[in-house]
DNA sequence: CACCAGGGTGGTT
DNA sequence: AACCACCATGGT
């Protein structure tokens, strides 16, 4: 019934503040949120500073930057071709569309309709913005959280996304709480807990035997 | 050496 | 709508 209220619980009792999104400022965020697709963070930070090197952690100046360059910056991530063109692409979004300041003013949905529209942004990394850069109370569904919340629930079948998003945006409400809860539930799937699908003590079956 | 990491895209059934 | 191959480097 409130199971992903005592999930949050319980992992915040497990694990404490996470203090996410580690970022100097916005648009470094957005950044990171394409950088860590299939990675880890790790190399993310080491992306982001051979950026800042170059100077480059400000849209106008990534989106002229040489791809040749942005590539080298950001090959530790995998992906590098790929990744190089859509930092640009998106580079280039923020400073046509008049700066982070002036997307943050638009309604959240069509700020995150805006975002899908952006090459190397689907579902996960449109909420991770609007959650993390923007302040928007979404509920940002990744592996980790698909991962488990058969179980949680007491299904056999795990839930669609359309229908976890409405089972946790029912319980989970404040942008402050989002932000938490999504971190923790990453920092619980990194741990070799969350790795595996059976778990016999780790806080997602607490949570789970709390909640029924 | 095999497997995974804070996904997304494009093509096929 | 569900499935698939692919993108690619770094760490266990």
């Amino acid at each position: 019934m409130i199971a992903f209220r005592k999930l949050y619980e319980q992992l915040h009792n497990s694990y404490g503040p996470q203090h996410w999104w580690p970022a100097d400022d916005r648009f470094e965020v957005m950044l990171g949120a394409i950088l860590v697709q299939r990675t880890t963070w790790p190399n993310v930070e080491a992306a982001i500073a051979l950026l800042r090197q170059q100077d480059l952690l400000v849209a106008e100046r990534l989106a002229q930057s040489s791809l040749e360059v942005l590539e080298q910056c950001v090959r530790g991530t995998g992906f590098y071709r790929a990744k190089a063109r859509r930092i640009q692409l998106l580079a280039g979004f923020v400073a046509e569309s008049g700066g982070v300041s002036a997307l943050a003013e638009l309604p959240t949905s069509d700020l995150r309709e805006q975002l899908l529209a952006q090459e190397g942004v689907g579902p996960e990394t449109a909420d991770a913005i609007l959650l993390y850069m923007f302040d928007r109370p979404v509920v940002v569904i990744d592996t980790y959280l698909r991962r488990f919340s058969a179980r949680l629930l007491g299904r056999e079948v795990p839930p669609s996304d359309r229908v976890l998003n409405a089972l946790v945006s029912e319980e989970i409400h404040e942008t402050a709480d989002l932000n938490e809860f999504h971190a923790l539930v990453v920092a619980h799937g990194k741990s070799t807990c969350g790795a595996r699908p059976q778990c016999g003590s780790c806080v997602v079956r607490v949570a789970c035997a709390s909640a029924a």
